[in-house]
DNA sequence: CGCTGTCATGATAGCGCTACCATACGTTTT
DNA sequence: AAAACGTATGGTAGCGCTATCATGACAGCG
């Protein structure tokens, strides 16, 4: 069926599209009596056109009130000024505390943050990063060194940097955190020296949570080197005060003569020692206490909790510093960052 | 300057533009042997296209390992499945809570989350807004009912849902909040009815913090009411277990014969409960404290908080099936949504 | 058997912006 | 003086997708 007759009239009516109201770079051109491509540089590339047009086009972008639809512009430059920020939870406020840093930075840099949380799944990571693709984020940033196949692939392929925050480790790309397994380690030499030798460590989810097993491993080395034994207690709800105090109840029943115990974190410490002072017992004289993650709650406790402090909101300023670095096209001489961390003597130990 | 020759060779060497590798969407229908905007309504509408089609669309998609482009997608159709939230911090949990109520409900929709963090500036936030809207969110939801004049412009003008959360009142659009001033209200008649007659709030920067100094306006009101004094001390920093002690301190030293402290949250509240006891004060005996949130450290100190439960996560929900009501065309009978507050009796008061 | 009404599919024309080239003009170099 | 360069500006053609309209096929109806 060869079409040898050309429609007739051509429709040219101008097959109307729906007439989004929205003001136009074009119309702020006309207004401004330049081209478009100049008002598109004024706004982007300031430097690259005249005064006089320079403050017309402004003038009249004020004037009309243009909001620059940047759906089009970062198809048009493939580029846009997304971030993909990922990360497991939100509930913690470790997380928490990495998305402001990074934000404080990128935000100031025009960046804009696009939010993922996986709830700890591993499969609903990779859809969010496919869906981050499609909106050509700049970069992706991601909690974690672990990804499932489907994800690494995805991941290494972008051509789009990536950095992988909260643990160090040789990473797809770019990396900033901290080594959890030393910190394990730490934690515990430190109650070897204050002479504890019946000593359990208790975590919640840890196969979600498998930076707190990380610490655990590290832990659990320590330990073993000194010829101790290294019970764990793991529990089935999430790192909270109560899970904390479920924690401690746990352990004295299991481990009835603990001296001293290994938390996760701050949250389950904290939980832990608000209860046994609630029923009685005598901190560090009765059991010690020990955390992670240095949050503010611990310092206010009295005694005050013996943990290691993070530094949290700094890892997220580096990995925006990193991302912006590399995303401006300078090379990026470390790939991988040690924001180390600290033991916080408290008087829980 | 009539331009009668038109250019010799139209330089039709197709003005070849960077070849972003990516797969597109042409390329799939190719492989399916259909045409592009078949393979658009395979993905989109997929009831609207044959199974046959639709199978051999997705088989491409799989093969070829085809990401869509949200950009041009949301160009093209002028929406995004994209929902702006506009929060003024990130430090406090309670914002936290809101946007986790927010994204699981959204994100199973289908929509993304972009985050914006105004550090309590109402002109940060006009320009997020701006910013936002440039990116075609299908919504927007914002924290608290006040905007610069400017925000307020273009927040009524621009076409989209506005969903406006944490505080009730007559707001642009829709509206998901607690009556704070009837919080206020609340736990002054609490602290009245136990007998308490020289009481204090205490406020972290209550200009920024304006939901607090509704609920001091509450607090006032009845005091007030029954001829009581109603002293307020406001701190200069951010409300945190810090800044609840230094509350406590400066109530001691300014109002001396103070009986109870009706501190703007939780936070404040615990920092000064932990200080107090620190100090050898005995809780409610010496001074009694309440708070506001219902945060779970509350629940764990000893003795427990008195407080008020905010609704924080369940407004988040109730925010994003509101707006999900609204975007999927059904008619929103309530604008305004009172998702109340709860009195928390604990043993500090 | 024509008429109307679905249904599946496709051709076309943008969405609003910017990359790419081309042009015009003034300035410097040889 | 001619050639080479630099700067400001504009025309054109897309970025990858979808809204709109048009088409052809087939069913139901009098």
């Amino acid at each position: 069926m060869s079409k040898d007759t050309p429609p007739t009239v051509p429709t040219h009516t101008t097959k109307q599209r729906r007439s989004s109201d929205q003001v136009t770079l074009s119309q702020v051109a006309k207004a401004a009596g330049v081209s478009p491509i100049t008002a598109s540089r004024a706004l982007n590339h300031p430097d690259k056109v005249s005064d006089s047009a320079r403050d017309s086009v402004l003038a009249a972008v004020e004037k009309l009130g243009y909001v620059p639809n940047l759906l089009a512009g970062s198809l048009a430059s493939s580029r846009s000024q997304l971030i993909a920020v990922i990360v497991p939870s939100l509930i913690n406020t470790v997380f928490v505390e990495v998305i402001q840093g990074l934000q404080e930075t990128l935000e100031a840099e025009g960046y804009q943050i696009l939010l993922g949380n996986t709830d700890y799944d591993l499969d609903r990571e990779y859809q969010l990063v496919r869906t981050f693709l499609g909106w050509s984020c700049s970069a992706l940033v991601t909690a974690g060194l672990r990804h499932n196949k489907a994800c690494h692939t995805l991941l290494t392929n972008c051509g789009h940097p990536i950095m992988e925050v909260m643990e160090l480790g040789e990473g797809m790309d770019l990396n900033v955190g901290l080594d959890h397994v030393a910190a394990g380690r730490c934690m515990a030499n430190h109650l070897i020296d204050k002479g504890y030798r019946h000593i359990v460590y208790v975590g919640a989810r840890l196969s979600q949570d498998y930076r707190a097993s990380m610490r655990f491993e590290g832990h659990e080395a320590v330990l073993k080197g000194a010829g101790l034994d290294a019970p764990l207690v793991e529990l089935d709800t999430l790192g909270s005060l109560q899970a904390g105090a479920e924690g401690l109840a746990q352990v004295l029943t299991q481990y009835p003569d603990t001296q001293a115990i290994h938390f996760a974190n701050d949250d389950l410490a904290a939980g832990a020692l608000l209860a046994a002072q609630r029923q009685g017992l005598n901190i560090p004289n009765d059991i010690a206490i020990a955390g992670f993650n240095g949050l503010p709650l611990g310092q206010h406790l009295t005694p005050q909790l013996t943990t290691i402090l993070s530094p949290r909101k700094e890892m997220g300023r580096l990995a925006a510093k990193e991302l912006i670095r590399r995303l401006s096209g300078k090379n990026v001489y470390r790939r991988q960052h040690d924001v180390g961390f600290k033991l916080q003597l408290g008087e829980s130990t």
